[in-house]
DNA sequence: ACAAATGATACTATTGTGGTATCATTTAAA
DNA sequence: TTTAAATGATACCACAATAGTATCATTTGT
């Protein structure tokens, strides 16, 4: 099992770049350069950021992407939102019959502190506090 | 993403009736009768389970399964080791580029510190605890 | 002998992940 | 005003993992 798909950390490592660039304007084609992605697969990728308000976009010649926010509120975690959409741990478990067979699914209770505490520190990790 | 795959699901909820069972040899098509899992599917799953140890099977007219150790001895995360082999949240993240480039790789301490929390929780949850 | 059970193994179908490929649109600059 | 450099949108494809099925062999109680 992977927490951590290859999108979401294609999209973190952009994301340092970008971030460390600050208001300069970066196109795909340097970051394929820097960071050895393959170009059409980050560019799907920095478009859904875009999309989901992560990147401003500028169109055209010497058009790239920057920030739409500062580093320090964009979390890990929203990255995940994006590219792992449905992400809960407990899915399968507690909507089925497990539940009405444990007295108050004793399961579920442990199943979503885990849960409670993933999201906690995934929120907690910030561009800015991985560039430093 | 899911924590649990659906065959990990299934195996806890059939070693939760076996356990309640004691040391009563229980068939699968009685699990299939109680659980509506697939006949085939469950098979598969608890000769695997035989197999790592988790239960003991009996062949032969009257045969089944009953567990081979207590069920405080046994634990969610045996069955995550058994179904979703190479489980670590960190795979991809750490092997990579995005450490060199981090200073002592934030990240990775990071993310361990999840991993070792939910093996932790993981770890904790018995099928003893489970069945009450 | 026979039927009821598991053991072993190979196959299949569906879904998710990790990409490619293509064309449309915008824009700076010659 | 043409052109090239960039993103936007969308459809497609390959591979691996998940979720099963199917079949035959073996054991064992009656």
């Amino acid at each position: 099992m992977k927490l951590i798909t290859r999108d979401t950390d294609y999209a973190l490592r952009a994301l340092c770049f970008i971030a460390k660039e600050k208001e300069r304007i970066v196109a795909v084609s340097e970051l394929v350069k820097e960071l050895k992605i393959p170009k059409p697969f980050l560019r799907k990728i920095l478009q859904s950021l875009h999309k989901h308000g992560v990147l401003a976009a500028y169109k055209g010649v010497g058009g790239g992407f920057k920030l739409a926010r500062p580093a320090n509120k964009i979390f890990l975690f929203d990255l995940l939102a994006i590219f792992q959409q449905d992400w809960h741990l407990n899915e399968c478990l507690f909507k089925k019959m497990l539940c009405p067979n444990v007295k108050k699914c004793v399961l579920k209770k442990r199943i979503d502190k885990i849960e409670d505490f993933v999201r906690k520190e995934l929120s907690s990790i910030s561009i800015a506090s991985l560039v430093g």
